[in-house]
DNA sequence: CTTCTTTTGAGAATTATTATCGCTATTATA
DNA sequence: TATAATAGCGATAATAATTCTCAAAAGAAG
């Protein structure tokens, strides 16, 4: 068991208990319920993919354009999840940031360089050790990212 | 032994040498040995800190004013190195990347979230892991990072 | 409703990076 | 060393990603 690796496919919590998270974020913080961060914050939801803003803003053009949604808002409304840690992000190599929601559990990536697809996993010796070398070195860790860059068994055909 | 976290600050190799394998791999590929890549070089190998490409060119405008080098030179030299494995990069959350010399050996990084001062370690734990983790996953795995996001010692008082 | 405040979309501005181009430096070779 | 061929250079224009500005619209509270 503790020398498995485990990939992640399910998500750990429910949209309304999400929604709701939310809501109690934004009354804490004198925001606005609007529109625009609910769809968004469903969008991310029903989504499995790591997404960029600017398809994230596709997403949401194609789902609800009655709501012509902006792109300064989708940026707005990632940076607000994000501060309040509802979404994690993975910088890549070369350009931009990718979003996911936080309320999958943690988990690093294992990416392939060749068709960009990720695979989530988690392992428990690498977190414990991450902890262990935070402490020894003085340091009061927040957060750790993992990527490992690799070809797929698809791409080595 | 197998459990400590080693603190690279030593250089692995020396700048003859690294001068040397960068004329062999220019030659190899048709490319010219210029005064602006020589100085690029040195001026990376005499850094030790993870520099961007701005900070890199004013280093260079401080250090050879007579040279003029371009932003744009640096960007592609940078790319040269990086291709070649000489040199690599590390992207922050944020904005940018910042580049380090490959000369030394490699290493992850523990990112300080206030100051932004960067500790480099090696744990061997970790890396057989991640070996462990591509292989499990069908992976060829190609390279990997990983950075501990924290408070330093410092920003504690 | 009315008032007050926050948020929004559009588009301008900014920042990081890359492409273009005419001139210059390097390399190979005679 | 002189010459010719070619790659690299700096300046600057172009792109791409992200952030800012601002007037209008929408949400919260009473
Ligand atoms: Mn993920
Ligand atoms: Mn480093
Ligand atoms: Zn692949
Ligand atoms: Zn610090």
């Amino acid at each position: 068991m503790s020398n498995t690796v485990t990939n992640f496919t399910q998500r750990t919590i429910n949209y309304e208990k999400l929604l709701g998270d939310f809501k109690v974020l934004l009354k804490k913080n004198n925001l606005k319920f609007t529109i625009q961060r609910e769809v968004i914050l469903e969008t991310l939801y029903n989504s499995d993919e790591h997404l960029t803003p600017e398809l994230l803003h596709h997403l949401l053009q194609d789902k609800f354009p009655e709501l012509k949604i902006g792109i300064a808002t989708v940026y707005r409304t990632l940076s607000l999840l994000e501060d309040s840690a509802m979404v994690t992000s993975l910088s890549f190599g070369a350009q931009g940031k990718k979003y996911e929601l936080g309320a999958k559990d943690h988990h690093d990536h294992l990416i392939c360089t060749i068709c960009g697809n990720i695979t989530e996993f988690v392992d428990e010796e690498i977190e414990e050790r991450q902890h262990k070398i935070a402490d020894e070195l003085g340091f009061t860790m927040q957060d750790h990212s993992m990527q490992i860059y690799g070809i797929c068994k698809n791409c080595k055909q």
